[in-house]
DNA sequence: TTAATTCTATTTGTATTACAATTAGATTAA
DNA sequence: TTAATCTAATTGTAATACAAATAGAATTAA
């Protein structure tokens, strides 16, 4: 019925389904500034005869919305629009590539070389001592129980950049490379260390160059180690 | 009816919907090489008889995975597992944030300092030649329709590191780097080709670090061009 | 009054059914 | 052989009904 009405406008150009179509008017909201982030929608009812769709299609542009994160949907309460930019879709292509160790590996490195080269240019003393702190913990820390601190340490210089798109990107990689880590048997604490001190340094003294060195140095160990 | 059986195994652990638990179902045949990339998929009807749900359910399954790329759909054809890592949902990520162009710009570099320290790692000499062929077509060019090589000459770059991680997200950001640029009034064409003759040589030394300072530079450039 | 409990109505979650639209592949005609 | 047509399989859309969960209101107990 509603529909009709639409045709007139927009059936020469495009080539989708309803759904995504829907999807899109939904991206839209956010996109003009009409919702924000956190916003709660309007119930999939009044989005229905809203957008003149069956449920079923408002549905499938919903679970679609959401399955990229840029949607959350509780029972019975609503349906929000998330926070920030979602790494759910990262995390999935990269459970899709999980056996190729190198390809997350080499991504992760490539990432966290132009990320320090910002970090760089952007460091904060806060930052500078978050920074420090990770090394600090990881030197108390007994055994080999320092990943923790380790992967702190990549978030923080991640973080420091402030960039949602980098941000993103670099969340599901770094968890990633956790799990690759835990089956490492020989760790080297003391080389760890040291390179976080390097980068550290380099860091402190806003050096891009000095900072990517670094950085480059310690990935390259790592993943030598990982790939053996 | 056979969703009683499937209680009995796993309700006490999901607390997801259905529409997700069979998602991670169809990913699942292509993690565990049941199916391959390329593959088609059986029809809906008889994937929500082997899962026990109904076609509701199923197709928002379908459609989620869709959105993220990692099937696509065919009316009266049937559904196919897509042959690589997709750049649709980082795309969607980018139309989220187009207006913060200096996140997508500084992802855009952070990205290509990293690519292009592997690229030198890894270069061959068809590459080179490709890239070489990408600077001679630019001096060549008119007017400041430079513009298309400059970008094969990037996504060359890109291509070459062969890591379908890093291909897939670098992809959505050169297009949008592409539109960022068009708006750019005074091209400096001879500065361009300059730079990217330095990458060239460096590539071609294969000299990570050299291949880094040169892109470094010459992304600095682009980025105080485009953000003024 | 306050806190705990129960209830209710709203919203999302799932199922069923029916039909429409599209088009690959088969069939037929030129 | 080629082109046009037809058919049947598959996805696309709609309408409808009910289930499940839970935020918030209403109620009760302390």
């Amino acid at each position: 019925m509603k529909k009709d009405a639409l045709d007139l406008i927009s059936s020469q150009v495009v080539r989708k389904t309803l759904a995504q179509q829907v999807e899109e008017q939904i991206i839209d909201l956010l996109i003009s500034n009409k919702l924000k982030p956190g916003d709660k929608l309007p119930p999939e009812m009044e989005l229905m005869e809203l957008l003149g769709v069956s449920r079923p299609v408002m549905r499938e542009a919903m679970t679609s919305l959401e399955s990229l994160g840029i949607v959350k949907r509780k029972t019975r309460d609503g349906t929000y629009f998330t926070e920030s930019i979602s790494n759910k879709p990262f995390s999935t292509m990269l459970s899709l590539v999980s056996d190729n160790i190198e390809a997350i590996v080499e991504a992760r490195t490539s990432l966290e070389l132009g990320l320090v080269t910002y970090a760089a240019e952007k460091m904060t003393a806060e930052t500078l001592e978050a920074l420090n702190d990770t090394i600090i913990q990881m030197e108390n820390s007994v055994d080999n129980e320092y990943g923790e601190h380790d992967l702190m340490f990549h978030r923080i210089i991640a973080l420091s950049v402030n960039n949602p798109v980098l941000q993103g990107m670099i969340d599901s990689l770094l968890l990633s490379h956790v799990k690759i880590n835990a089956q490492i048997k020989y760790r080297e604490k003391e080389k760890t260390i040291k390179h976080h001190k390097a980068i550290y340094e380099a860091l402190k003294e806003k050096k891009p160059q000095a900072a990517f060195q670094a950085m480059y140095n310690h990935l390259k160990f790592v993943e030598r180690k990982v790939l053996e």
